[in-house]
Formats: C-alpha cells, structure tokens, sequence
DNA sequence: AAGATTACCTGAAGGC
DNA sequence: TGCCTTCAGGTAATCT
C-alpha cells in the first residue's frame, strides 16, 4: 500500500525522470483514472513541460508550464506560508496554453513504472508519453488516478488534508490531535490533522513508541505524545531511505519491490514473536482497521476513571 | 463536530 | 471442482 514513503519515492523517480520533459499525449485504458475526463485532462496538460512534481502527504501535485514557457520558475513556491494560500486566487484557465496541475493519489494498488521494460497487462490504466519516454499508471482496483486541479500551491481539492506529517512542528501537531477523543491508531490514519501516514506506519510508530493502539490523547501526558510524532517521523524517514514497503502487490516505479519489508516489527506480523520482547504480535480492529501491535512493547492504557 | 460507517474496486484466501 | 463469503485499505460521502 502507498504511504508517505511510497510516494516520495515515486516523486523522486519523476523528477530524475521527466522535469522539463513535454507530455506529447497520453492513452487512456480506463477513463475512470483521469478527472473530471480525460478530454479536460487532455486539453489542459498535453503540449506542456512538467515544471515541478511536489509531494503533499500522499498525494504528488504535477504541475506543468504553460506552453513555450520555461519551466524551472516556480513562483508559488516563493511565497511559502500562509500568505501564499490567498494569493493564487485566480488561476490561468485551463487549456488555452496556461499553466495547470494534475493531482494524483495512488490509493490503494496505483503503481508508477518508468521502467522501459514493463509489459502492459490488464490493469494498466494510462501511459503517459514524455518525449518518447513512456510512464505508466497501473492500477489493479481502479481507485487512484490524476485529477485536474487549479494551478495554485495548495489546490481546492487539498484543502481538507492537514500538513505533511514530515513538516509538521510538534507544536502544531499536538494542538490538532491532543483535544481529540478517538484512539491514536484512528488519529494518526486521520490524513486533516497531518498527512502521509497509512495503516502500515501508523502501526509501526506506535510500536516504536511503545503506545497500544487504543491509547487515547487524554491517557498521555505531552512528552508521551512528543515521542510518537517522532518515532512516526524516524520511521517515514527510515522507509523512505530503503525505498518503501513492498506489501503485497505494491512494486517501487522501477519494479523492484521496496527494502523496508524486512524491517516492518509487526505489521503484517501476527503470531510471531516480537523481535524486542518475543510475545507473539496481536491483531485487532481499530476504527474498523487491522492493526497490530505487541502486548508486551505497548501496554493497554490506563483507564482514567470518569 | 467529531467519530463511525459505507461505497468504491479486484483478487486472494478460506469454508464447505 | 467451484461457489460463496470475507478481507485488504485510502479517501469521500454519508450517517449518527
């Protein structure tokens, strides 16, 4: 499954792979994978150089120059903070050789390949063709795809996502989560307070940082809840480090399965021994998601008496 | 208003 | 063998 770590690799790839390349067309196997249609998708990105491919969370923002123009210049990164937010309020039009940005979220199985080598099977859902160097998007359950959005640095479309869990301040993040009442594997899945984290590195941080899953905020004190965002951001950065996580079906844009499988201390784990203290690891359902975690490493809370 | 549930999809796995 | 059910999970929409 693509989370953080994921995704920043594939931004990576992208990058060495196409920045200033133009999109000369794209063939389209399910339409379903381009909003709002790939006729509008088309239109507005097809002619133009990809200019910057930046990560939010899970979700990679492509923009691309307007015609003829030269595509290094940013100008919305500059402005960083809140000001910048309002100051993109009128976008060039789409199509018409203005600039535009597609979003795109991998869901559950998007792939991205850049690979030459890649044999397109039944779940191929586009190609992307970049001067002669084609991208494929395959997608096995149809739930991803790339959405047109306005060419602003924090697109409409985004605004209900909270701030990348790798940028967030400890300060804020605990001011958006400690007044919460749900457990923490619910809130740090909870992709409004901070994004990027998915149900394998939820699991994992709270390992690491030795909380039961259904440790609520109110149980903590701060240097308790200080030690999860952390652990959180050393296992995102650790994972992205060794190329991701390949769990099941996901495979890294080259079509290597990702390092960090090895790694994982109980996700996926259950029955098996605890590589810290060797009880075996247990699953449950949290918020309606599996989740593992250690009866001996992550005690259950103390209950606070009402 | 926050938390919980369901829909969206397909394939794997298990029961009988 | 094959049919049926359940499970996997990110997010949006819909409920309570």
């Amino acid at each position: 499954m693509p989370e953080l770590p994921e995704v920043e690799n594939v931004a990576r790839a992208l990058r060495q792979a196409l920045l200033g390349r133009r999109l000369d067309g794209l063939r389209v196997r399910f339409a379903g994978a381009l909003k709002p249609s790939p006729r509008a998708v088309k239109r507005a990105v097809v002619g133009k150089r990809l200019a910057e491919v930046r990560r939010h969370g899970k979700y990679l923002l492509l923009r691309f120059a307007p015609d003829g123009a030269d595509p290094g210049g940013s100008r919305d990164m500059l402005g960083a903070g809140g000001a910048a937010d309002r100051v993109a309020e009128s976008p060039p039009p789409y199509g018409a050789g203005g600039a535009a940005q597609l979003a795109l979220h991998l869901r559950m199985t998007g792939q991205i390949f850049v690979r030459p080598d890649y044999r397109p099977d039944k779940h191929l859902r586009l190609v992307l063709d970049f001067e002669g160097r084609p991208v494929y998007y395959r997608d096995l359950r149809k739930f991803g795809g790339f959405a047109l959005v306005e060419d602003a640095h924090r697109p409409a479309a985004l605004a209900h996502v909270g701030p990348d869990m790798l940028e967030i301040p400890f300060r804020d993040w605990h001011a958006r989560l400690a007044r919460r009442r749900a457990p923490l594997k619910s809130l740090l899945l909870h992709q409004g307070i901070a994004a990027g984290l998915g149900n394998i590195y939820a699991d994992e941080a709270l390992l690491r940082a030795g909380l039961h899953p259904l440790t609520r905020p109110a149980d903590l004190d701060e240097a308790a809840l200080r030690r999860l965002w952390r652990e959180a951001r050393t296992v995102l950065r650790l994972a992205i480090r060794h190329g991701g996580t390949t769990y099941q079906d996901f495979l890294r844009f080259d079509g290597r399965p990702g390092r960090f499988y090895g790694m994982l201390r109980v996700y996926g784990r259950e029955g098996e021994p605890c590589r810290a203290c060797g009880r075996p690891v247990r699953k449950i359902r949290v918020g309606g998601r599996g989740t593992h975690y250690c009866p001996g490493c992550q005690p259950e809370p103390a209950r606070r008496r009402p």
